[in-house]
DNA sequence: CTAGCATGTAAGTAATTACTTGCACGAAAG
DNA sequence: CTTTCGTGCAAGTAATTACTTACATGCTAG
């Protein structure tokens, strides 16, 4: 158990805990079973109950942002690009699932969170409407608002994720990639000139 | 202030502070202040704590399901009744806001809002599915699987939702009605044959 | 007028919560 | 060997929370 275990297993017990039941609802004490550490640990770790959170905060901001991913593995060819990007998007959510909820759900007592979670799609917005622009300039894709068009198929991959994350197969239980696949047929093909 | 009167006013106040706050966070003597009412008053008409969020629950499965509007003023014109029910179905998402985002944050304490609220996807599934049956027998759509277009279609609106509920305009200042009107010009291009 | 009913006020209780302090232990490092 | 460091353990504290009880007040219906 070395020291930096330590504060991990903290941070990992309280980013689960966090997510399933809020902020006011995880107490430290219950953070601190999950962790298999004394209660006292975490306040000798982190200060007080917002360290922790700050502590993840921190740490997500420097999670390698989807954005590098995307630019890689571009064929020009519309339906096959949408279809890597929406998938890498949808793993991507799916990775930081927890810290999705958590800024969904802390939002109002943490605001440095909303703003952290904010950036994915704004990041992302702006490699699409680059990739749409590019795609126009080719000839690709027919004439049409290009902000619009990469906030919809953000919010379609989003969409699919909350829809699988929070409410799991009730709604539809067809495979998450024939779901993407569908989605991304009819949306390529409603950018095509 | 009648009988009715009190218990609202404790309902809306709590609706309001625990979609914001989370449940936990939201304690009795926030609720009574912000309804402008005793403490007490809140235990004489629901027992105790949970039985605000159980009246909450009730009320709200009483609430008119979007449903019955999507089937008035179908043109069959598909650009049309797509934006026409986009936009409906974004303003009811948006006017049930607070519930949402306690069924996105009380999901583990209250299994029973969780049901609730995914209803809300399943109905409108079937409602779409529905439509785009009839829409391929006019010749309308082209052959596509239409749960996975339905589900697309609701994803595209709950995703912008989302966005616009959490996030304001920090992601886009694109006008609501125009993004959804690019949304669909997409989307219904996507299923044209 | 009066009886009842909804609400306010005051006071209190048991449980929980975040957080502290003091001490003991074991491992690693000098 | 000894010091230091991270951690566990025990006990405690002040504040808060959900919830209760007893009594006072005012409005309304009969």
């Amino acid at each position: 158990m070395s020291t930096k275990g330590t504060a991990e297993r903290i941070i990992d017990a309280a980013l689960q805990l966090v997510s399933e039941k809020g902020y006011t609802a995880a107490t430290t004490k219950a953070i601190a079973e999950l962790a298999g550490v004394n209660e006292v640990t975490i306040f000798r770790h982190f200060g007080n109950k917002r360290g922790i959170l700050k502590a993840i905060i921190e740490q997500f901001s420097y999670f390698p942002l989807l954005q590098q991913e995307i630019n890689k593995n571009v064929t020009w060819d519309l339906e096959t690009d949408l279809l890597n990007f929406s998938v890498k998007h949808f793993n991507f959510l799916m990775s930081i699932k927890d810290f999705v909820m958590i800024g969904f759900k802390e939002a109002m007592q943490f605001p440095e969170i909303n703003e952290e979670i904010a950036n994915i799609p704004l990041h992302i917005k702006n490699e699409l409407i680059h990739y749409f622009q590019e795609m126009y300039e080719r000839g690709k894709i027919r004439e049409i608002d290009f902000e619009a068009a990469a906030l919809s198929l953000i919010a379609i991959n989003f969409g699919h994720f909350m829809s699988r994350a929070r409410l799991g197969t009730i709604v539809s239980n067809i495979p998450t990639e024939e779901l993407l696949k569908t989605s991304i047929s009819i949306f390529s093909r409603g950018l095509t000139p």
